[in-house]
DNA sequence: CGCGATACCACTCATTTGAGTGGTATACTC
DNA sequence: GAGTATACCACTCAAATGAGTGGTATCGCG
């Protein structure tokens, strides 16, 4: 995948961190003029030829003659943004915006493939397999399930988060909790997806009267 | 602090999409032709009014007479790429590459400030607090820690997540889990940091003979 | 040594591009 | 009805820009 990218010179690594670094602050890709001030090039053939040389490698990408149109080839986001839904309501979560509480940036690990959303988790039913009140759940929206997945179900109305099993032959959706009994499959009931990823807040930051740890070694 | 947005026209609501959907594909910001060619403009002159319309509502920024200079103003990535670590050997876990698993996308949410990275878990020990072996867990490097923080320590070489605690005055690392005895705070101790956030994946992904749900009445 | 790749230079040129001038029409407000 | 903001137009122009030509120097390889 990254074969290209060992054979780069010293030079040219330093070319394309320059492109990264102007793709990380926003910036549009630059200049050959730009090119040259922050190499000291006099010449806008050098930067050119770099281009050029980076292109060949596959490492960059241009197209025509436009401004600016140079670009890392990798430049992938590495995440989307994804709504938080609150509560299902019915049917499609997202596309009511009532119980909407924004949007997260979730990592292309957590939510690559297929139309996903988040759920942010009430109650208790799911703690015996980690999953803790408040904590986002990622859902992928797909009409396959597999037993053991966690999936997120409406029930006559209510929309939990269940453990799918089988048993004896028949579908079963339990609460991984020993406080509450399982349901059999038979009601009304809106399968919206399964659980693919746990994002959890561990910490309030409240950076106010932080006392020193006492028997700090000193971590550097 | 989003005052202005509701404050845009219809047509300038339009424009600013389009800047927006530019940005998310990567592609460099448009030039005066290019949104006159989008829009359906005759004059360039229209798109520079436009322009200088957002730009005074603050909604976009551009400085001197460059090409496709134009960006939005809050055009933040929101998130950052923090290293994941699979074991802390000593002293900062970041600048040795030893143990590093990779990059992962983390939400500004879960690491907007200070120093962090990303500990992969290893053992049981803080499952009573829903932490499970192989989860995500986001350290903040930092040398302060409350009671009821979940730190990442190394002790006798051995680093692991445990509970920081206040017990009759004195400091204790204590595991969120029955089977394993508290440990008070005097031998040869690290603190790297202090856990921010969780991650973790739920679902292994094998989208191969999987079965349709029998009960599944349709979510659309 | 010749060959190719890298890494630069000076100089030119057609196009692209931002920015300006001046004008029209509509809608809303005071 | 005057004033202001929006939303467009035609036309112009200088600066910015990509791309080309031709040249130099170094280095490693066979």
């Amino acid at each position: 995948m990254d074969a290209g990218c060992a054979q780069l010179t010293g030079q040219q690594r330093r070319v394309v961190d320059f492109f990264e670094r102007r793709s990380k602050d926003g910036s549009p890709p630059p200049t050959y003029r730009e090119l040259c001030r922050e190499f000291g090039w006099g010449s806008t053939a050098t930067a050119r030829d770099h281009i050029k040389a980076l292109v060949q490698k596959g490492v960059l990408s241009s197209a025509g003659r436009r401004a600016r149109n140079v670009r890392l080839v990798n430049a992938r986001p590495k995440g989307m943004l994804l709504p938080i839904v609150g509560r299902i309501v019915a049917g499609l979560p997202t596309s009511s915006d009532e119980h909407l509480e924004g949007e997260i940036l979730v990592p292309d690990e957590f939510a690559s493939q297929g139309k996903s959303f988040v759920l942010r988790v009430r109650g208790d039913s799911m703690d015996g397999v980690g999953i803790l009140q408040d904590d986002l759940v990622v859902i992928r929206q797909t009409t396959n399930a597999r037993p053991g997945n966690v999936v997120a179900v409406t029930i006559d109305g209510e929309s939990t988060l269940k453990l799918l099993q089988r048993v004896k032959g028949t579908w079963v959706l339990a609460a991984a909790n020993g406080r509450y009994a399982p349901i059999e499959i038979r009601s009304s009931l809106v399968v919206h997806g399964v659980a693919t990823a746990l994002m959890r807040t561990l910490e309030k930051r409240q950076e106010a009267t932080v006392p020193q740890l006492p028997f700090f070694h000193g971590a550097l």
